[in-house]
DNA sequence: ATGCTTAACTGATCTAGATCAGTCTGCTGC
DNA sequence: GCAGCAGACTGATCTAGATCAGTTAAGCAT
């Protein structure tokens, strides 16, 4: 696989026009490739020295554990995502990341990065740019806890997932896979698993979103578009700093 | 006012070791101070090419409008946080920014600041650190919002916001001065004000905390930081990129 | 001095979503 | 062939917090 086609290198290059030059050395950033089994933990919150990883293939979570037992989902991550950027840059990690399917991952390692960005400083800015767009979906998702009811935040989820997932190519406008079981929902949209339930039900009796045997299949986009008060155009940002 | 004794490089210099170099390039990147009037927005949602600040003093609010017309406030900025990194780094603002009292801010151009990263890439990293940073907070607030009751909300934070000032000598361990109406408080916490109300009045009837007349005061730390299971030390980050 | 506005505050009522307590499937192991 | 278990699903009940409809007090403008 080369960085050209790798899901994180089109990701970036897909906003921001990187040079060949560029291109090399976010190849050989991917140092070792490592595959993880699901629902093992690769990353626990308070570890330090952990590297981060760039995921390749499988979904996993990142989550925040409360003294009273319950979590809290923070994001996923697909194919073409950084895995505990902040970890590294903390020296000890904030969260905990669970790989929900099997994953493959390319480790970065903090030395290669930091010596990547002296190289090539337009690659810091891109890293920037990247961190900046998570941090953007993790205040959509703030928002929709804050202020949106349980349909609408699903509707919302959902979308958002078909959105990021449809630019590496894994979901198109009809639906997607999507390996998350409604307990894990609950926890990302923070409802309970019986709550999650019964909003599915809605979702699927009002023709809007079927979600069943880990498929996802959008039955009316537009209507869903509607309930959810989805911005299509929010993920689509461009990177003026490396134009 | 040098760059050694503004809140933005106290706050980077507290956490990564800057050169003298790196500090004058810091200093630079402040190119205008302007003053702008409480409770007009500076910033809004799909403005383009809007330049980001280093605020120098007082307190503003970053916020999300929704179609219903609630808002959500994602976070609150305090002197030496940056406004407004994100929409530069995307080009079009996604989020409104709203000074809560009058501020003072400098403005930070985006070319000075690329042009930066070309002749130090640490800071291009101790950038990337401070933006880590505030999506940890975001994250944080996030994880309240979803799994944390009313009263663990308010007090997680009000705690939160005097470790902040604190940082840049706002607050002590007694308490701070705090410019929040109980309106923004709510639309911070997904709450409605009413029962911002509510729960300010049980804290301060517990002997937790007292917020009257612009002034938070912290009548029992350790009893705040038992109801709010606040982890004292996740602000405490170091940036080991820089060591 | 008398409105006008903005924020703090309160009681009464309502409701979205939690919690409790299950059932029903389809696996995996033995 | 059946126990053990996880995940999807449901009905009944409960409650945290919203909503509604106010009052009170402090500026500040005319």
């Amino acid at each position: 696989m080369t960085a050209l086609h790798s899901p994180f290198a089109r990701k970036l290059g897909a906003f921001v026009a990187l040079s060949n030059i560029e291109f090399d050395v976010l190849e050989r950033l991917h140092s070792r490739r490592h595959v993880f089994p699901a629902g093992r933990d690769i990353m626990h919150e308070g570890q330090v020295n952990q590297s981060a990883y760039i995921l390749a293939s499988g979904w996993v979570c990142s989550y925040k554990l409360l003294p009273g037992g319950t979590r809290q989902i923070v994001d996923f991550q697909i194919p073409g995502d950084f895995l505990g950027l902040r970890s590294v840059l903390f020296r000890t990690a904030d969260h905990n990341i669970e790989p929900v399917t099997r994953i493959e991952a390319s480790e970065v390692l903090a030395n290669d990065l930091i010596n990547a960005f002296s190289t090539t400083p337009r690659l810091a800015a891109a890293v920037l740019w990247a961190a900046s767009r998570d941090e953007a979906m993790v205040v959509e998702h703030l928002v929709g806890i804050g202020r949106r009811d349980a349909k609408g935040r699903m509707a919302h989820f959902l979308l958002e997932m078909g959105a990021r997932l449809k630019l590496v190519g894994l979901a198109t406008r009809e639906g997607y896979a999507c390996p998350l079981s409604q307990y894990m929902l609950a926890d990302a949209l923070g409802l309970s698993a019986v709550h999650v339930n019964r909003v599915l039900r809605e979702l699927r009796e009002d023709g809007l979103v079927t979600f069943q045997q880990g498929q996802v299949t959008f039955d009316d986009f537009d209507g869903l578009v509607t309930v959810a008060e989805f911005d299509r155009h929010y993920l689509d940002h461009e990177g003026p700093l490396m134009k």
